[in-house]
DNA sequence: CACGCTTCTTAAATCGCTTTAAGAACTGCT
DNA sequence: AGCAGTTCTTAAAGCGATTTAAGAAGCGTG
């Protein structure tokens, strides 16, 4: 049973035409398949008769390169693992954009998925048994100690969640600095009573409501601090708007942990006949999708998912290729986006 | 000749202990690689000590096999290529339903994205590249024959489309019957003049519209038959809206192609002064996650995720595992879902 | 104790590709 | 010609697992 190069195009139990080796590349040019593999990698080298001949053979034959096969030779899988919670859509748009930089790097993602039955311990041990060469993680909420760890098996890298006393690779976005501008663009709309509804005690949500207590303060609206009880979902949103309302005056702004918090005050605020931004201006932080909708069209902060992927995949390569061993911390600034949420103070 | 695994853990140029290999699992309980090997896979054959020593030596050592290295030696990789659009909440939901159900039997999956400059051919290439066995489209909009082609490379099942004259196994709802059981439910209310806002050119929004003309046929209100032009996103259903509100008398229940839609149309209904359900009622289709929201609260139709994935996973396996070769079309039945935008005829 | 039978183990060949050291084919120069 | 230098090519040794045919024990029997 060892007719390796047989002229049988497959035999076995199925019925697809067996893919294409190298071997058989290098058989249909009469040339070995070490300057096959080398001409089908670009490395320098084959002289260019012998590049075009290979070229052309491997079109004709619909030669795709086994990527099992590769890695486990060069000992190099060029994979990244990506940590992704598929419900997120902001995860989903990193996800987008980290295709394209990995791509333009030569890497590619194997993306692993967070769900309820699927942590992220499970999660990243899919991606290590793929050998993925460094890992991208989304958001991760495993403790700090954790992913040092991990780290210490493959370059990690961690995008939106800030990791203290650590050395790890993290790329954000500065929370405290988009709820600041969100702020701040209430002030210059005259607004004082402008109220925080907190989103829990993640790291996030620490900076983000960190960040609101510096900009009013910063304006001089120290005592109109009023950081309210809230968390990350339109229900928690409701129940902190339905609080607002019953107890006593209403602030003139209200700025949310999360656009879906923000969504679910606006919907308690309209329903009472409170008119946003007429009454009271509402901010939410993401940019999610549902914060476009025209509907809501809630003015809100962009995390710049974009550039986030792309500096995290930097990051990763830099320390695969580059040699970088220091830990860095990217932190980038996030962009005010001013929809129709916000007005002038009443 | 088998010295090769010294005494000496990793050495070397790098830092990281170096994965532990078969190998090394075999030298420390002095046993050859095949037996680790049949033990870990659970193949019968090892005697009950050799299994425990082995399990504990893997067990210590922190062994995990290398899947790049078995697939290549097995010619089986156990891997699932599931191509998703990242974007959509109904994807990620099956996307979630895939993974347990994969794990089940034993498969692990593999995602491929799909993305505005990530187009179909590229992320199934990706797939095969990865040597997955068989292709779990979600939704795909590639021509019937292209997936036939595919089809030959490797077993393809296509998730929510119906495939026409093409011999593919697929898993789909029956989209007719979902929105026919939105119309009955209206019917039962008192609906006589129910619109349709149709969804476009493609195969399911073929089905839907033809669900909704048979529907009304069935009970007899032919003459009430209006399908409107509309779209798939909540921009076309606004506009879809306003031309009702200008076009005349509103009819008493719309239904939408689809939740976004249903959206669109609400929005513009309600921003009109229009009341929803008071005046209109609206259904949408698909239980998008927005639908859910408390501020719209849509009455609509699920497309049961959960038993789409189970079967889709099913379907490939028994190709894979189970030798059938005939195509099959696995039709569920959708489940409508009455919520709060829908009530009785005024 | 030699025999046939199980029951366990293992040597060795693969899988499809990468990689490196050595070989072949030319060149130009003396 | 002879020799060193270039430029291409390739043989062959892996990578870390699986798989199979053959070998080694163990074990009742006659």
């Amino acid at each position: 049973m060892h007719e390796s190069g047989s002229a049988v195009p497959a035999g076995g139990t199925g019925g697809s035409p067996a893919r294409p080796r190298l071997e058989d590349v290098a058989a249909r040019v009469g040339l070995s398949t070490a300057s096959v593999s080398l001409v089908l990698r670009g490395v320098p080298g084959p002289s260019e008769r012998t590049r075009q001949r290979v070229l052309k053979a491997a079109a004709e034959l619909g030669y795709r390169p086994d990527r099992t096969a590769s890695a486990l030779a060069s000992r190099r899988s060029r994979l990244l693992g990506v940590m992704v919670d598929v419900h997120s859509p902001f995860h989903a748009e990193l996800v987008e954009h980290l295709h394209t930089a990995a791509e333009e790097v030569g890497y590619d993602l194997v993306l692993s998925a967070l769900t309820r039955t699927r942590d992220e311990n499970t999660a990243v041990e899919t991606l290590l048994a793929f050998r993925c060469e460094a890992l991208i993680l989304l958001g991760p909420v495993a403790p700090a100690a954790t992913l040092a760890e991990l780290d210490r098996k493959a370059p990690v890298v961690s995008v939106g969640r800030r990791i203290a006393g650590a050395p790890l690779d993290v790329v954000r976005t500065a929370d405290d600095d988009g709820v600041g501008q969100t702020v701040d663009h209430l002030v210059g709309l005259g607004h004082r009573a402008i109220a925080y509804v907190d989103g829990g005690k993640g790291v996030i949500a620490t900076d983000r409501r960190g960040g609101y207590r510096d900009a009013m303060r910063r304006h001089g609206l120290h005592e109109h601090v009023h950081v309210l009880r809230g968390g990350s979902t339109e229900e928690t949103g409701e129940q902190t708007g339905r609080r607002l309302l019953d107890d006593g005056p209403l602030p003139t702004a209200v700025v949310a942990y999360n656009d879906q918090s923000a969504i679910g005050l606006l919907t308690v605020f309209r329903s009472a006949g409170v008119e946003v931004p007429g009454t009271v201006s509402v901010a939410g932080y993401d940019d999610d999708t549902l914060s476009r909708l025209s509907c809501f069209n809630l003015t809100t902060v962009s995390q710049n998912a974009r550039e986030q992927a792309r500096q995290a995949v930097t990051t990763a390569v830099e320390r695969l290729d580059g040699g970088r061993t220091e830990p860095r911390e990217t932190v980038l600034a996030p962009t005010l986006i001013v929809r129709g949420t916000t007005t002038r103070a009443r």
